[in-house]
DNA sequence: ATCCGGGACC
DNA sequence: GGTCCCGGAT
């Protein structure tokens, strides 16, 4: 069952070319690809984990701007890197590249490693980000798989088993590695997952268009769009919290959260999870434990709505008093009432950050949000 | 309203 | 295989 089944000998030599020159004619103007520095490289790709290029680009431009080079990333806090990653999700991947410049610049002498070993020894460096950067910064000969080269391939070679398998993972590293252009890797890279992303799509592959259509067993087999198969995510739980607002004079109160696990090391007005049995003098002794302070909660705000990747958060955000001096965290790194100007220096998530504008300016944003 | 796509790390 | 987010498509 191991037949061959992706191309060979002339037919490979075909679909390299054709691939580079569909990419030399098509490639999209972005910004890391203007001046492919390593360290402009490696920023771009850590931006790009789980994440689309439309979305990237803003904040690649801001990245650079705020930290020009590997030593100014490697010295700024951690919370100038949040801040300059709000919005963007997936936060440890923030935490990852500073650790990851940090260990550059103490035991690389500020240069990018340019061996695949080093640079998968670095935080945040999976095999994807090592050979993405291997090949586009170095033009060492290692094949990128994302889910774009695993789209591609799949439907290229007809696999039509579950690529959530380890062995079918396998295999299609083992192909792309097998057809990867050996003389201009970055770019054969490169091309395979801007194919990806461009026109071999999720739902509608525009295959006439698609410089390597002649050599795809997917389309001859008229089964493209079923590919690459994989395992359903079941259904999302759903989570509801509270979260208060709490005024002293012209400060708001509000918490950061522990550097590891869900949206680590982001501020947040405080926020405890509820049962549906619970009320408002429940949620109030909630808040208490965790701010240390006496809470009541009085009016409701606004109820928000966020997906995680496993569960969906419904958010519903009162205003509250509180009674006390002393602010004592639990649950939380860091407690404090911040000017309500300043609250735009601190790094939110998403839903926190749409409550934090809301606040600021309820009579424009009433009507607009959910 | 719901689903889907996209890598690292444990 | 579970934990980590958000935007865009449907």
């Amino acid at each position: 069952m191991s037949q061959v089944n992706h191309p060979t000998g002339r037919a490979r030599a075909g679909l390299r070319r054709s691939l580079l020159s569909w990419y030399d004619r098509s490639r999209r103007d972005l910004p890391w690809r203007r001046d492919p520095s390593p360290y402009r490289v490696v920023l771009s790709e850590f931006l790009l984990q789980q994440t689309r290029v439309d979305t990237v680009v803003p904040y690649f431009e801001r990245f650079v701007e705020r930290f020009p080079s590997i030593e100014s990333l490697a010295s700024a806090p951690l919370d100038d890197v949040l801040k300059c990653w709000e919005g963007l999700g997936y936060y440890a991947r923030a935490r990852n590249l500073h650790a990851a410049a940090r260990e550059i610049v103490e035991r690389h002498e500020g240069k990018v490693p340019d061996r695949a070993d080093d640079l998968s020894n670095l935080k945040g460096f999976g095999p994807y980000t090592t050979a993405a950067v291997a090949s586009i910064a170095f033009d060492l000969p290692h094949a990128v798989v994302d889910g774009n080269v695993i789209r591609v391939l799949s439907r290229l070679c007809a696999i039509k088993d579950d690529v959530a398998r380890a062995d079918v993972r396998t295999r299609i590293s083992e192909i792309a590695q097998d057809l990867l252009d050996p003389v201009r890797p970055g770019d054969a890279n490169q091309a395979a997952m801007e194919l990806g992303a461009t026109l071999c799509s999720p739902r509608n592959p525009d295959c006439p268009q698609c410089p390597i259509a002649r050599h795809c067993r997917g389309r001859k087999l008229g089964i493209q769009t079923d590919l690459p198969v994989k395992s359903k995510r079941g259904s999302r739980q759903k989570r509801t919290e509270v979260a208060v607002v709490l005024r002293r004079n012209t400060s708001v109160l509000v918490a950061k959260r522990p550097e590891e696990g869900l949206l680590g090391g982001l501020w947040e007005f405080p926020t405890v999870p509820v049962q549906s049995n619970q009320g408002k003098k429940d949620w109030g002794n909630a808040l208490s434990d965790r701010t240390g302070l006496n809470v009541s909660i009085e009016g409701r705000l606004q109820t928000l709505h966020h997906a995680f990747t496993h569960f969906e958060l419904e958010l519903k955000a009162y205003e509250g008093q509180a009674t006390g001096k002393n602010l004592r965290p639990t649950g939380y790194t860091e407690i404090r009432w911040a000017k309500e100007a300043d609250l735009d220096r601190l790094a939110f998530s998403r839903v926190h950050r749409r409550l934090a504008d809301y606040i600021a300016m309820p009579h424009q944003l009433e009507l607009t949000s959910v």
